[in-house]
RNA sequence: GCGCCAGUAGCUCAGAUGGACAGAGCAUCGGAUUUCUAAUCCGAUGGUCGGGGGUUCGAGUCCCUCCUGGCGCGCCA
């Protein structure tokens, strides 16, 4: 049996009575109503009226006659029932659903906002996968963040998460690294600096290969070794990769993220062989010579193996092997899905990938489905950051290391916290809540797909629509509670909560888990952003309007006291499933 | 050339499945603090939703077309 929330109660309540009346209605057909419409929930019957031969405008007052002189409802006060322009609007009894709303969440305080849409299914989530040797940049940032979000809140959407840092610790770069470490490679530099020096060769390397067509090849060759597991390149590439991961621990440690699993690109070399030759066996993948326009650099008559997609619709086939026998990206990601059908047994794989991989996703779920394998596959898509100037690019050099961003961030937080009554170590904890908080909301908080072009201010903000402004409304309920004595009392009415404030954010607190679902199944952890930010919006208007500690009763202080238990929870919630932390005190 | 994404207020963005007069933040201007933290609140100014057609009772949302920007299109990841 499955417990709905109260809002949905109401929904399905509205549908039924409608359905009782004769018309086709169902719970999704009933809408929120928010704004200066006179109503809580409405119903449009447009199409039902059309089908009916009717006017919208007669079958709604006909409803909302019927309806109103029917019987009373559970949470809908159907005698407030009305029509108004083809639309049947429906009142919430506040008596009845403020009680539900603070059931609902005295049901199980710890679970607010939960839900089993995910049946206990499990999904693999593919996320922050950086790349060894490089920095970490504000690039590296959406998919980690975004990640990080969706497996909170798909785990509060009562499904089963497995994030997997999918390290590019192979391919042809490592061919790149490893040539450049041979030719101009020093020990001490790479000991002082390890990623800032692994990324300057890299740099170099590129620069010197314009001049120079020979690098190319010699890289290659490199990466050759590297995969017949020539000892020179080995024991060099585990100490790059090795390095990096201790550079990226620190990172995630800064960041407060932590992803279940870290299984490195490199983790699938012995599947590829046999990979590629099940899709040559099953008449899946076959070898072809190349065009002669990508030819060049690659010795002319060789083949590849690759998956042609034409009768997926799909113009591009996607290449498994090199005509150098070498494996690329995708070989490595499909012996990849491979792995994390077996081991996991998910129900979606789910990729926190750039837009800029759009074509390649849909190659990949295509391939994936020829070689035998039925699972949905999602890409998480999101916008590229860029500067004012250009794309950003570890070749050319043009970054903004992530760790100058929360600096920064951090600084300027810091710069605020200064005057406060707290110790100097309270403040520098609180500044990173604040800091971190404000970078990871800045991306969060807006839809992923569209391209970022970043600026200090905006991703900096500290007023606003922002994650400080948020966390600040949680401090606000935690400090009320505490002078509260932190012991609810029970024994009061819901129904008190009447003023015309706490009534919008008794409806507002409501709404929670239906935010929770909507980011849960679009993928879309902004949605949970943007109702935290209208839920902190109403609370900071109602704490303007209604006194809590000083209301006129001890009964009312005390149902309002819950309500700013409510909201600290459904906020500090919606923060958490973000990655958000919140401070005691700002 | 083909494909994907985007174009909403001066700036940055919300507007899921088409629904009631298009909403925020920042900026600008004007107010609020002997009372639970002013990183706050209240109010004002500000938009032919890129242009043009179409479908519909109803379009920012769907279709067509054009314009602008970004990205992608067999041996990079």
């Amino acid at each position: 049996m499955k417990n709905l929330y109260a809002l949905e109660r109401a929904r399905r309540e509205a549908a039924e009575r409608v359905r009782a009346l004769g018309l086709p209605a169902v719970e999704d057909d009933i809408r929120d109503v928010e704004g200066e419409v006179d109503a809580d929930l409405a119903l449009p019957v447009f199409r039902a009226a059309r089908e009916q031969g009717r006017k919208p405008f007669e079958l709604a007052v006909e409803l909302a006659d019927s309806l109103r002189q029917g019987p009373g409802g559970e949470l809908l006060d159907l005698s407030r029932t009305t029509a108004e322009r083809g639309y049947l609007n429906f009142r919430l009894d506040p008596v009845a659903f403020n009680r539900a709303v603070v059931a609902d969440y005295r049901r199980n305080p710890e679970a607010w906002g939960r839900s089993d849409e995910g049946d206990g299914r499990t999904v693999v989530i593919d996320y922050s996968s950086p790349n060894v040797a490089k920095p970490f940049s504000v690039g590296h940032l959406r998919s980690t963040v975004i990640g990080q979000a969706l497996h909170n809140i798909l785990d509060w959407c009562g499904w089963r998460p497995v994030g997997d840092n999918h390290l590019g610790d192979w391919g042809t770069q490592f061919g790149k690294l490893l040539c450049a470490f041979a030719r101009w490679g020093e020990e001490e530099e790479l000991a002082a600096d390890p990623t800032g020096y692994l990324f300057r060769l890299y740099v170099r390397f590129h620069e010197e290969a314009k001049q120079d067509s020979a690098l190319e090849r010699e890289a290659r060759d490199w990466f050759r070794r590297l995969e017949i597991g020539d000892e020179v390149a080995r024991e060099r590439w585990q100490r790059f990769v090795a390095l990096s991961r201790r550079e990226f621990d620190r990172i995630y440690e800064l960041l407060g993220v932590g992803i279940d699993y870290t299984l490195g690109e490199s983790f699938y070399e012995d599947r590829l062989g046999p990979l590629v030759e099940r899709a040559l066996a099953a008449g899946v993948a076959r070898r072809e010579a190349p065009p002669e326009a990508a030819g060049g650099e690659f010795e002319a008559g060789k083949e590849v193996v690759l998956i042609p997609l034409a009768e997926q619709g799909i113009e591009t086939p996607l290449i498994l092997q090199k005509s150098d026998g070498a494996s690329l990206y995708a070989t490595r990601e499909l012996a990849t899905a491979e792995y994390r059908l077996e081991r996991w047994k998910p129900a979606r794989l789910v990729y926190v990938v750039g837009n800029e991989q759009e074509l390649y996703f849909r190659q990949f779920g295509a391939a994936l489905k020829l070689l035998g394998h039925d699972v949905p596959v999602t890409h998480v898509n999101f916008g590229l950051i860029r500067l004012p100037e250009g794309r950003l690019s570890t070749r050319a050099g043009r970054v903004i290391l992530l760790e100058d961003v929360i600096r920064e961030a951090v600084g300027r937080a810091r710069t605020v916290v200064a005057d406060r009554e707290m110790t100097e170590a309270d403040k520098d904890e609180l500044a990173r809540l604040v800091g971190i908080g404000a970078i990871k909301y800045a991306d969060l908080s807006q839809s992923r797909g569209k391209e970022v072009v970043f600026d200090w201010d905006r991703m900096l903000a500290l007023d606003g629509d922002s994650a400080p402004y948020l966390q600040y409304a949680c401090v606000r309920c935690s400090s009320i509670l505490r002078k509260a004595g932190n012991r609810p009392r029970t024994d009061f009415d819901p129904a008190l909560l009447a003023q015309p404030e706490e009534a919008a954010l008794v409806r507002r607190l409501a709404r929670f888990p239906d935010a929770v679902r909507a980011a849960g199944r679009s993928f879309e952890p902004h949605r949970i952003a943007g109702h935290c930010y209208r839920t902190a919006r109403d609370f900071s208007a109602w704490y303007a309007a209604v006194p809590v500690l000083g209301a006129e009763s001890g009964e009312l202080r005390a149902a309002r006291l819950l309500l700013v238990e409510l909201t600290r929870a459904t906020i500090g919630t919606g923060l958490r499933l973000l990655g958000i932390g919140v401070p005691e005190r700002m």
